[in-house]
This record gives structure tokens, sequence and C-alpha cells, in this order.
DNA sequence: AGAAGTTTGTGAACGGTTGCACAAACTCCG
DNA sequence: CGGAGTTTGTGCAACCGTTCACAAACTTCT
């Protein structure tokens, strides 16, 4: 039950919801840099800015930034740049920062409660409306004034703060139960920790954070980086 | 100083080292998905399997994981399948958890803590060798019997423990100055965790790891399909 | 007002990634 | 031993994402 579907993730984080409307997967994933990027600037009292120099605090190709901008519509002006404020709205419009999501935590061990902790969250237009863990040892506890609330409490958690936003941060085994029970109260996104691929149905979006990937990327780079040298020393060395 | 070649990053996770041999980034970042899955098989005590069911363990095309598996060489037998254990073996060398790869922590709060208490950290191919960090509050704790150091020190850790990979988990304003000493001091991975563009010299890989983004990204979803929904009543009740 | 300079928005070319479809290579069974 | 069945490895075509390059639209200066 409940794995219809597939929707799978897998490396590449690309999975849309239903028929997308025309942004690209591609676009959307850097819009939240752009966002953070603008309110940075905002910050320093700056309120005209080149895609040229907004490129380069997102760290991307001006080009790149220009045509995602287009996208969601004409918001420049020629020969001036973009109005800071007023780019920040639009992109905060589209990404849905307009109101607040309630998210649910699930599992409130090291990473869960670091999470839960973190107040970067709140800034970004999400709010933590409630944490569920089976420990008695963490009922109970309170994180910013949310108490944290038995597992199986979970449907009455989801129904109450009407939250459709999940992060798992369970062992990985018991990752694709929790979901299934999520996804059956509602929830069409989760951001998964657990290191274990998620089956969920379509119409569910999942992302998933796993930094042993991360880590074993930079390996492998670091990998060849030494591979390389010591070919150029076999090479030096017994000159064929 | 020290903001070279730039290779930054932003949204699309792509940045090659040097001149890369031959296996696609994208096929890289796939490989410890296979890892894992290959594990996980391999401690259910079976010792070989196709492309497709390992296909979907690890959430992805079979014709997709057959040619990913092609560029690393022939390690199947046609009609049969791959030998689990075999192929767990030839990705984890070309990967490089044939050794251990030491890593060093930097910023030891919420976050920085939790990643230092993982374990499947140490399962993956890693060893948190050194954790640094300028609280009094921190410095001296211990963690899995490694001890937390000042940042003053940073330098005496990094050339004691030659680690080449850094984890950075400290506040965003802080994290492009330890990036700078870090890369001075010879580290060429970085794992980024603050919220903030990174700007490296050509030949350090940085990979970001932005919870605030994936969320967003998640959310944009979320205000599509509930953009949905509305356009959908709209349209049933003010048939044009 | 007109010319020179600046910067956006986008068509078009390019390069990388995905998935299909099928020959080649194997196993199994009669 | 030969034919049926299975599964890999890969050429190829479609797709997606990135970057270049330039006209259009604006500002500024004279
Ligand atoms: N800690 C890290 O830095 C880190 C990093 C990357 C990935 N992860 C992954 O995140 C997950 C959590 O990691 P952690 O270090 O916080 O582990 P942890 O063991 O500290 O915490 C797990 C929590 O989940 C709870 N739990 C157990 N069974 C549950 C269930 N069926 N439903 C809901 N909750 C349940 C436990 O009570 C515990 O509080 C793991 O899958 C881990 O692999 C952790
Ligand atoms: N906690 C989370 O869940 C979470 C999630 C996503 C991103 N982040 C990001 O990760 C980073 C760390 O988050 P956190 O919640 O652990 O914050 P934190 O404030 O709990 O920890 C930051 C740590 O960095 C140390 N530090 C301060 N200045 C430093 C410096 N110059 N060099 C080295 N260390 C320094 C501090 O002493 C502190 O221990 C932040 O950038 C945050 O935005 C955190």
């Amino acid at each position: 039950m409940s794995s219809a579907g597939r929707s799978l993730d897998g490396g590449s984080q690309v999975q849309v919801a239903a028929a997308a409307k025309g942004i690209p997967e591609a676009t959307i994933a850097r819009l939240p840099v752009y966002l953070r990027a603008l309110t940075s600037l905002a910050d320093r009292g700056i309120d005209t800015i080149s895609s040229g120099a907004l490129a380069e605090a997102a760290g991307v190709n001006s080009a790149q930034l220009r045509k995602d901008l287009s996208y969601l519509g004409s918001y420049g002006t020629r020969g001036v740049g973009y109005d800071v404020e007023y780019l920040r709205f639009q992109i905060g419009r589209e990404v849905g920062s307009a109101h607040e999501w309630p998210v649910i935590i699930v599992g409130l061990g090291n990473l869960g409660t670091a999470l839960a902790n973190y107040s970067g969250f709140t800034s970004r237009g999400f709010r933590v409306v409630a944490m569920v863990d089976p420990s008695p040892d963490l009922i109970g506890k309170r994180i910013h004034g949310v108490a944290i609330t038995d597992l199986a409490d979970l449907e009455e958690e989801v129904a109450r703060t009407g939250a459709a936003i999940a992060v798992l941060a369970t062992p990985a085994e018991a990752a694709q139960a929790v979901a299934d029970r999520l996804v059956y109260l509602g929830v069409t996104s989760i951001l998964n920790f657990a290191a274990t691929v998620l089956a969920v149905p379509d119409g569910v979006n999942v992302r998933k954070v796993d930094l042993g990937q991360e880590l074993q990327i930079l390996a492998y780079h670091e990998q060849r980086k030494s591979d390389d040298v010591q070919r150029e020393l076999e090479r030096g060395g017994t000159a064929q």
C-alpha cells in the first residue's frame, strides 16, 4: 500500500508535482539563492542592482540570472537594473514566502533537535508547529515554546496544525513507514534527512538531504586529485 | 585576496576540480546512492542483483543505472546481473571509500555538534579528526573521544591531521573568512552549511547544504498546488 | 534633442543528461 | 547441443539547462 506513481528521487533532485506551469526546476532551485542575496543587499541599504552584481552575489552567470528572472516577468529596467525591494517581493511571492508555512518535524534526535533550534527557519517563512518522537525521554520537552508530542499522536498533530510540509529526521529504518502515514494524512511535501529512498505517490514532493552522499562526492574529487598527482609522479619517475 | 577563479556554486551543484577524466558529474552524484543500496542488499544476504531491481532500490531508471555503471567498467554479467559484493567494491573504490578520509568540522553549535555526533559518518569512510570553535564554552569538550580545540589553533589542527575535507557549520558571516583560511592551509574540499555563497579558487570543491533553500523549493510547489486548486474553484464558480 | 553609454530580455547555439530500443552475451532447459 | 528466455551495455534521439550575443529600452551627458 502507498507506493503508487513512484516519483522517487536519486541524486538529481528533480520531481514535479503535477503538470508544471512553466518555470524550469533548475530555476526554481536558484530562486531561494537570489532571495537570500537580495535580502542581504536590502539590509545593506542598497536599493538598485544590476544583473551582473546580483549574479556575482548569488554565484551564477549573469545571463542565467536574467533568464531565470525572465520566467517570472519583466521586473527590471533596461539601462538601470532591478529594484531590490520590488524584486525581492516578486520572487518571495513566487516561492511562497508570502505566507508562513507550518512545518512538522518527525524525529528529534541529534539532527531533529538541531533543526528545531535553528532560527534561520523562521526568517525564511517557515514555522515549526509540531514535533513528534516516540522516545519517552523527549516527549514533553519544549523547544522554542513548542512541546514534543508522542509519535502515536501524529494524526492529531497534523490535523490540528494543518502542516503540509514535514521534515523527516528519524532513523532510516523508520522513515518509509512515517512517510506513508504523513502522506495518508495529507502531507504533500517531505524534506528527508534519513539515508533512504522514499517511495511516495504522485503529487507528493520529496527532497532529500544526505550528508554522506555530499561527502562522498567530495571524496571522489579528492580521490581524483591524488590520482592525478600519483600519475604525474610516475610519469616523471619512470619516463617510458 | 583569495577569490581567484571563482568556481562558485548556486543551486546546481556542479563544479569540477580540474579537467575531468570522463565520468559525468550527474553520475558521480548517484554513485553514493547505489553504494548505499548495495550495502543494504549485502546486509540482507543478497549476492546477485539485476539492474532493474537495483535501480528500483536506488530510485532511478534502470537504463540510467546501467549507463552510469558502464562509465566505471563492465562489471555485470549478461543474463545474470551484478555481483553485489563485487560491484560494491568497485563503486567504493571509485568514490574513494577505499581509505578513510580525515574530516575537520569548524563551528560546533547546534548543527556542528549534531554532525559530530552522527555515526553514519564513520560507516561511509569518514572520520572526524578535528573540531574547532572559538567559544570558550565548547573548547575542551569531547565528542566521540575527540576534543574541540580553539579556532585560533586551526592552522595546527589542519597540519596535524592532514584533513583535506572540511565541514563548515559556522554562522554565515564567519564562513567566508574561515573558508579562506582553510583553503590557504591546503583544504581542497568544503561542505558548507552556512547560508552564504563561498568564493574559492579553482581546484577547491565546495558543496553546500541549505535547509532553507530546500524548504523554499518545497514551498514553491506547495504554493502551486494551492494555486491550482484556487484556479479550479474559480473556473467552476464563474464559468465564463 | 541627439549621441554615447548602460543594462535588460531573449533567440539561438551548444553541451550535458535522460530514456528508449536493441544487439550481444549470458543461463537454463529439454 | 540448440532454442527460448534473461539481462547487460550502448548508439541514438529527445530533452533540459547553460551561455553567448545582440536588439530594444532606458539613462546621462553635451
Ligand atoms: N545527525 C546528523 O548529523 C545526521 C546527518 C545526516 C543524516 N542523518 C540522518 O538523520 C536521521 C536522524 O539522525 P540523528 O543523528 O538525529 O539520529 P538519532 O538517533 O539521534 O535520532 C533519531 C530520533 O528518531 C526517533 N525515532 C525512532 N524511531 C522513530 C519512529 N519510528 N518514528 C519517529 N521517530 C523515531 C528517536 O527517538 C530519535 O529521537 C538518521 O536517519 C540519520 O541517518 C543525521
Ligand atoms: N541548525 C540548523 O539546523 C541549521 C540548518 C541549516 C543551516 N544552518 C546553518 O549552519 C550554521 C550553523 O548553525 P547552528 O544552528 O549550528 O548555529 P550556532 O549558532 O548554534 O553555532 C555556530 C557555532 O559557530 C561558532 N562560531 C562563531 N564564530 C565562528 C568563527 N568565526 N569561526 C568558527 N566558528 C565560529 C560558534 O561558537 C557556534 O558554536 C549557520 O550558518 C546556520 O545558518 C543551521
